[in-house]
DNA sequence: TGACTATATGAGCAATTACTCATATAGTGT
DNA sequence: ACACTATATGAGTAATTGCTCATATAGTCA
């Protein structure tokens, strides 16, 4: 089945809005990297990470390769940082402008 | 509670992680518009409409105020529009590269 | 072959999300 | 006051998400 223009948005948009999912792709700022380097250094349960990094991979937003008993991942599009920053950035403004603390009590 | 980074970029991209929210704020793109111009535009249910909007004024996605019986939405911050060109940018190289794809059956 | 390592996945569970219907609240205009 | 309009919200529900534990799969190396 068609999926819509704005599905398909908001698919991309989902798979980025996990923290752990954001922490993932940060780490993988740095290089190519493996499950078994990632599930240490983000203290990620081996089949949480798993799981992650499948929803990382079906958007196309991360590359994934067999190396041996290894997966690698590398990120396949780097606007993705691009959108992470535009949230970071929206965040920010939110934050000062007092608009999204109202609710927080 | 302290909102980590990763929390508050993810937070922003979860409100924004819906078809119908995108929809909506491609809608907002034409101006300021109440509920009741966008709900039948869009077709949703009033009181659904309602939540949706919540969830983006709570992030500061949107700035609502009241005019009469009405409120009425504008958009807080342009930049969220890059997000979502970045986000079709991203889903589109991904249908065109297979990635995302090979699952679908 | 067997022991070991890395990753994927089934099952179960709690929490969250999106939705609808019904009702409450608030403002308008007679 | 009354009827009316616009929005918000409580309650209930089905579907989805994120997590964990246990197990399966796949590759390595002695």
């Amino acid at each position: 089945m068609q999926k819509t223009q704005e599905e398909l948005k908001a698919n991309i948009l989902s798979a980025l809005a996990h923290p752990n999912r954001v922490r993932i792709l940060e780490f993988l700022k740095n290089g190519v990297k493996c499950n078994c380097e990632i599930a240490p250094k983000l203290d990620l349960e081996q089949s949480n990470l798993s799981r992650h990094m499948k929803i990382l991979v079906q958007q196309g937003i991360v590359i994934s390769w067999k190396d041996g008993l290894r997966v690698n991942y590398k990120i396949a599009d780097e606007r993705v940082f691009k959108i992470l920053d535009l949230a970071a950035a929206i965040a920010k403004r939110s934050i000062e402008t007092q608009a999204g603390v109202l609710e927080e009590v």
